[in-house]
DNA sequence: CCAGAACCAATACCAAAGTATCGTCGATAC
DNA sequence: GTATCGACGATACTTTGGTATTGGTTCTGG
């Protein structure tokens, strides 16, 4: 399946680094958006297609390690790669633990850089994958009643549709009914895929109802 | 439960540093273990339980970071802590990839040494925790015979046992029987628990034996 | 050669799951 | 007021799952 053009960010306070960095992305094919300061940056609307970020620590008002923290968070599909003049250790522990893919000091090879950026991609590629799926599981468990979340709370915990309707005070055939709406639903064509659905969710279980 | 103190492995070939480092650890409740080379420290049996180690990154011979490469793929029970009075930035940047937990500058104060080690033995604990529970899965599932792996394949993967007894050629009852030992191999108390199992272990499946 | 394990299968039986149809009740929407 | 939906329950029926028992084959290790 033929992607979308892969967008490449880049925010520099140096204009001279943002147009070869621009002429270098463009080179490989993907699409440069630059920037001279976070502020700039953050006007720009999110995308969902593959994307990373090329952020200089350094820069006039919010600087990169702060953008970082406000990016980190919610889009986990937009990887960064440092670049800075002057870098020290504490900042690109700071960087690193805080999800970065790279952290490079100028002057850096066009290559390094290029394959932080494939790296960061593969990143994102894999996280946008990753959000599809779950977007789709938490409509579907969305659309659940109250009822019949804890119908499948307990059902994939293990226990018998007899058990279910005990610990809910209502009787089997109920649980059976709501049963089968879960599994219609959730769109899950067995119990092994309700119960993986489950995980991934991370919904509720009678261990973590109990607890 | 009392836990077995942990221990601090530190490998820095000054003298001063280790003996500094030694009280500073016994004086928190941990048992300090210091070396003054990589080859010592590897000859130092592993340990069962919660531990970290406190890695000068310049050592004579084999490097901090020789040494994390060594250590990083087995233990991930040992976590590390790299310290070093010079630092520079790709350094650091191969120490927090490869998964250090810290990589502080000297000097630091004790506090933020203290801090990363408790970091460290979380981390550790954690991994423990998980090797445990692993260990326990894999050994179940080592006990399965090559059918009744066929069979949990299957079954996990939602297919009716009728279904089961088609793929592979054998009878649902022949199905039933590889299934309910199965389910007694594995400690599973029921399908939904099987199903969880089976993804711990990243256990073949049908899309796995498809594709 | 024999014991044991893995594998297969059949009969018999019961428990559990799943489905369909029907009906009640209460809240909410139009 | 009527329609819709969620929740509940019942009867009736079929399919599936689970277990026990028995008995067969093949292969391997002592």
């Amino acid at each position: 399946m033929p992607e979308v053009s892969p967008i490449v960010f880049v925010v520099d306070d140096d204009v001279s680094v943002r147009e070869s960095l621009e002429s270098l992305i463009r080179c490989e094919g993907w699409q440069p958006k630059t920037f001279a300061s976070a502020q700039e940056f953050l006007d720009h609307p999110r995308v969902a297609f593959p994307n990373c970020l090329v952020l200089d620590v350094s820069l006039p008002g919010l600087n990169g390690l702060d953008l970082q923290t406000l990016v980190a968070g919610e889009r986990r599909d937009m990887p960064i790669i440092f670049i800075t003049g002057y870098g020290d250790v504490p900042m690109t522990v700071q960087a690193m633990k805080a999800g970065a893919v790279e952290f490079l000091t100028k002057p850096f090879s066009d290559d390094v850089l290029l394959r932080a950026i494939r790296a960061a991609l593969d990143r994102s590629r894999a996280a946008l994958g990753h959000e599809a799926e779950m977007r789709v599981l938490r409509d579907r468990y969305e659309s659940l009643s109250q009822r019949e979340r804890q119908v499948m709370a307990l059902v994939v915990s293990g226990l018998l549709n007899k058990q279910v309707g005990g610990e809910l005070g209502i009787s089997e055939i109920t649980v059976k009914a709501h049963r089968g709406k879960v599994m219609q639903k959730m769109k899950a064509d067995s119990l092994a895929d309700l119960v993986r659905m489950a995980s991934r969710l991370r919904a509720p279980t009678a261990a973590t109802t109990a607890a």
